[in-house]
DNA sequence: TATGAATGAGCGTTCATTCAT
DNA sequence: GATGAATGAACGCTCATTCAT
């Protein structure tokens, strides 16, 4: 029970409920969320039709319990990266970074069709449900943010806009798991990409020993969105 | 009478089929593909039912043209980034690169409803849709990866797999105009944003006089793709 | 609860589905099959436009259950024709026959309606539907055939083609069915009809003591289709 | 003009018209009534859409004027039976009956497509042409009755109910022509097949020297339909 | 005559949801 | 709780027919 207890509200196991949300998430990522009736659903998890509506109002509903459960294990995954103590080694940082990423990326690549499926059909779908996404990317990057900052206190970042920056980097990972998901991937293996794209967003693609286009034009010390804590 | 029906086919003719194709747009964008009946559309148009038929074949077909459209629009742009000549200053490629950026961003947020809608529905509707949007990807990412490589060629840039890393400035770019798209964006302006993630993508995080701490570590020169051209 | 619940199973049932095949033959009768739509089905039957597709899959499929259940009854009155012993007098061959086709025929006056539907719409409609009546004729073609080869060798029948002769005997009656069916019909009352037409079949035409005008032709023993089996 | 004057009103050759007849009847006979558009038409014979109505009041009405040319045909075809001179040699008319026959089955299995659709779906399809059908029947069972009175003054057929008999005889003809039409016939060829139907229609089938089982039974000399006329 | 774009009534079918048992 | 028969609103699509040019 410790373990799976990301359900909802139930905290015994509700054998149909479960039942009904594996088979639904089977079948909508097999098929999409259009193109699977309440009656494949039923079907698949072995009960009546009627028996549906036992543990959802509507066909939303448990569409959004899937996608819900599938943002908590990114999101307890993306955690993981702030766990570090403030005694660490500064180098450190870097490194639980990649590894969370990688966590991330083979998540993905275990769960093609699920990864598909949230990407595909969770937005625009239901204003809660978007409302969720948007929350779920504006928790992960201030997960980031906070690294970043903390990265910057340490010296080890220049100053940027952390939240900015955040989504920016959110967006890469996201970007290129993406197209691994669905692309016969020429690319190289998930540690090389990771270790690839977190060089990339730390430390740019300038050369060294070239100067900075951006050293001498003006980046304001901009203040972004809820950040604005007194930092 | 020639010339005039020239004209004629030229002004004229939008007619029916462009406005179906408007009327669309907007439907498509206010309420979602699903949401929006052939109906909807075409009394949207001032048309009857069976006008629809006339030029299209299916529901999906009026919605596919949309889309492509988007994306050729937004591919013409994305072009123009690599229209420099090879004797210009080195860093008029950073500016160039810039000026794009900075135009599709506001092409987007001149777009909201449709950039929204291209994002929530366009994958998984249809087989031809999926591959024509990922070969979209693909096209972009093609561009970025020339640009890259001539930067490099240039001295500019370091070593890098051009398409990953073009993958991932399209993630940035991707994730960061999302989020203004529908965030009450507390974000700077956009002329600014798009500087801030140029700087990322081309400058990294790292803290000028700072070790890098992956010069140190294996960063094998694979070769992504089809890329693998003499160079 | 048991035999009750057997009984429920048997005489309760029919509900619904008899319900709609029902309304359906009657509409299809008058209407024809193209001008009945489903709605008028469900109307017709007192229950919602859904539930037709509960035991129909489509439109076609209940119309072919109404010609499948007709045939089914014909099929039932012509094979009695060949349930005479073999010790039986001769002419009761003929008598049995006569029963039969005057059955056939009452029952097809009494469902005049029905009879011709078969008749107006049953070819052409679907592949399956077709092969099911070519499958009908010949089997009444083979119960006729059979019992023309047994009066064969009691004597009573001279040499012939079995299969040939059948098919004929049935357009006889088949033609004279459909004239009595939609013709003010001046015929004679349905007994003497029916003798009028076995005689017809078992006796011809010509004059006794008239030299036939076959007989120095030549008429060949032909072996038709299947019908091999060692005479 | 002189020889295809079949046609309906029109003297000149309106070479529209006929193309699209042409066209139809291909269609028709390839596809069924229903499965075939106004548009398909119009496209096969290479003339738009509306031009159809310029011929044409309705869908149906096309229909209609080609099954009347093909009972035309058939008619004209029946109506030759009935050309003998009174002086000819008795036999002569069955050898006519069966010449007349065998010209019917080969325009049948020369146009089989044609001869199925008119089977298919010229019954119910509209009031006039189910009037046009039975007055066809009538028309053919009329000069089969003549024919048989002729032969009946002759001495050559014994008394029966000509009207009735002319139906089972066009019955007979008809039944074994469908046979043949649609079923790998492993009938005889068209000649035998015609002389063993008409033998049957004329000759009976009982076995010379055997006793007619209907000899002993009232057969009323019955008076038919219309043919009241004081014989 | 001839065209073909436009019409719009109409139909078969689907499926989320309800509810008596 | 569990069932599954019943519902009925809704939708995509067709096609005979019209009519301005």
């Amino acid at each position: 029970m410790t373990r799976m207890s990301l359900r909802t509200k139930e905290t015994a196991p509700p054998s149909r409920r479960v039942d009904l949300v594996s088979a639904a998430r089977t079948l909508f990522a097999e098929k999409g969320y259009h193109e699977t009736t309440v009656e494949d659903i039923t079907r698949a998890a072995g009960v009546a039709k009627g028996t549906f509506y036992l543990y959802f109002d509507e066909k939303r509903q448990i569409f959004l319990a899937i996608i819900r459960d599938l943002l908590d294990v990114i999101k307890a995954i993306g955690a993981e990266i702030g766990h570090g103590s403030p005694t660490e080694h500064p180098l450190a940082f870097f490194e639980r970074a990649e590894q969370t990423a990688l966590k991330l990326l083979e998540l993905f690549l275990d769960n093609r069709p699920l990864a598909r499926l949230a990407y595909r059909e969770s937005m625009g779908m239901d204003p809660a449900l978007d409302e969720m996404i948007r929350t779920f990317y504006r928790e992960v990057a201030e997960i980031e943010a906070r690294n970043i900052r903390v990265a910057q206190q340490l010296g080890l970042l220049r100053e940027c806009s952390p939240m900015l920056t955040a989504y920016a980097h959110i967006g890469m990972i996201e970007r290129v798991v993406l197209t691994l998901l669905d692309e016969p991937p020429d690319f190289p293996p998930p540690a090389e990409v990771v270790r690839e794209v977190m060089r990339l967003a730390y430390e740019g693609l300038r050369a060294p020993g070239t100067p900075s286009p951006y050293e001498h034009l003006p980046m304001p010390t901009f203040r972004v969105q809820a950040e604005a804590e007194p930092s």
